[in-house]
DNA sequence: CCGCAAACTAGAACAGATTCTAATCTGTGT
DNA sequence: ACACAGATTAGAATCTGTTCTAGTTTGCGG
């Protein structure tokens, strides 16, 4: 029974999400410490599951065995399944960043690059279908504001508007980047419906491109 | 457990969907009759159910007992909880197909008549949100071929073409209706995550079928 | 009217997500 | 070292989708 608001995963009562630093000083709430061990447990676990049998294989009592924590505070983390995916999916994210910042895309065009990440991205997600199934379903089902959709939105515009960030971006390039986005995301819906294969969404994000640059 | 496999609800034991006819002759499998009657009773009460609390609030054993059948039976006609979304929202496109030909679409352009039947499809959509939630996640998540994508761009194919099957429409229309109902799916989702209006929807779907028809 | 196969029914059973409980553990301030 | 709040745990309990069972009903061919 889904309530309207269930709060992303963070570290038992931490207000806001910025935790970081404090070593020895006025902690006054914050278990910090342990608790990032835990939640990387869990998610790695959770991770792993996803790998071979997809969200189905991702039970919840299993992660919780796996990651050795008990169902309630696995609960604790990730007040929902959801939750639990989003934050996989966000792992995965990461893994995508980490590679383009050692790699970056290296279009001429701002279009270029952005369609550049996305095909690295399909790529990626290829490798692991049940886990791209999780991503697409959580990135669309999501009550919660999904991380994925801004995430994935903003690391376009990056690359295409080269180190601008969200707040600095023109309206035009926010555009671009978000289209870009939304086209993916649909071929890769066809893509695992089986209607899609991995030369046809290239040639399909390619044209979106185009038709974006040819509209600004 | 989902099968990858799982056939669409039809009256049971009906081979192809094409049960019309027959009155007295050569029968031999289907019970028609009472079934169909059975079969408009539960996607009644299913949508009943479904445009109060939504899909959570149709639940399968409240479904099958306000539509006095068994828990058994109701399986039999919608194997799954899905296929029975399916079958409430195909009732949905019933309405729209019904209300375009009542009164079809007056624009001048061949976008313009598609961009009036989605804008059409968005206001009644929104009478019920609870509806459009389940319609919109059902149409993306379903792992069968979703009747709805298909029904809602052959729709709009036939309004901006103007009577054409989707078999003799050009390529470029069928583009033009595909990228339109994918772009509409998203505006919808934005909605229902109440980051639109319905003017910036319309205002979106404009501009997209404007993009589009520079395009062709 | 008879017999049979398919459809239907009531209800138990099962599965996995989510919630709840009671007891224990941990970290922090005093 | 002591006390307390919040975190954790094992496990029972709940909820809802889905499956299964045994018995009954229905419609049709003979």
């Amino acid at each position: 029974m889904r309530t309207p608001q269930a709060p992303i995963a963070t570290p038992p009562s931490d207000p806001k999400g910025t935790v970081e630093s404090q070593s020895t000083s006025g902690g006054h709430s914050v278990r910090t410490r342990s608790q990032h061990q835990r939640r990387k447990r869990i998610v790695q676990a959770a991770a792993a599951l996803a790998s071979r049998g997809g969200v189905e294989a991702m039970q919840m009592r299993t992660v919780a065995e796996r990651a050795g924590v008990a169902l309630g505070t696995l609960y604790r983390y990730f007040p929902s399944k959801m939750d639990l995916v989003v934050a996989v999916v966000g792992e995965e994210i990461d893994l995508l960043e980490s590679s383009i910042e050692r790699r970056p895309p290296s279009a001429s065009t701002p279009a270029g690059r952005a369609v550049d990440v996305l095909m690295r991205a399909t790529r990626g997600l290829m490798r692991e279908p049940e886990l791209a199934d999780a991503l697409i379903r959580s990135l669309i089902m999501a009550e919660v504001d999904t991380p994925f959709g801004e995430r994935m939105t903003g690391l376009l515009l990056r690359v295409s508007a080269d180190g601008l960030t969200r707040e600095r971006a023109t309206e035009v390039q926010l555009d671009l980047a978000g289209s870009l986005s939304s086209v993916w995301v649909q071929e890769l819906l066809e893509m695992l419906r089986g209607r899609r294969t991995y030369e046809q969404i290239q040639r399909r994000i390619d044209l979106a491109a185009d038709r974006l640059v040819n509209d600004l």
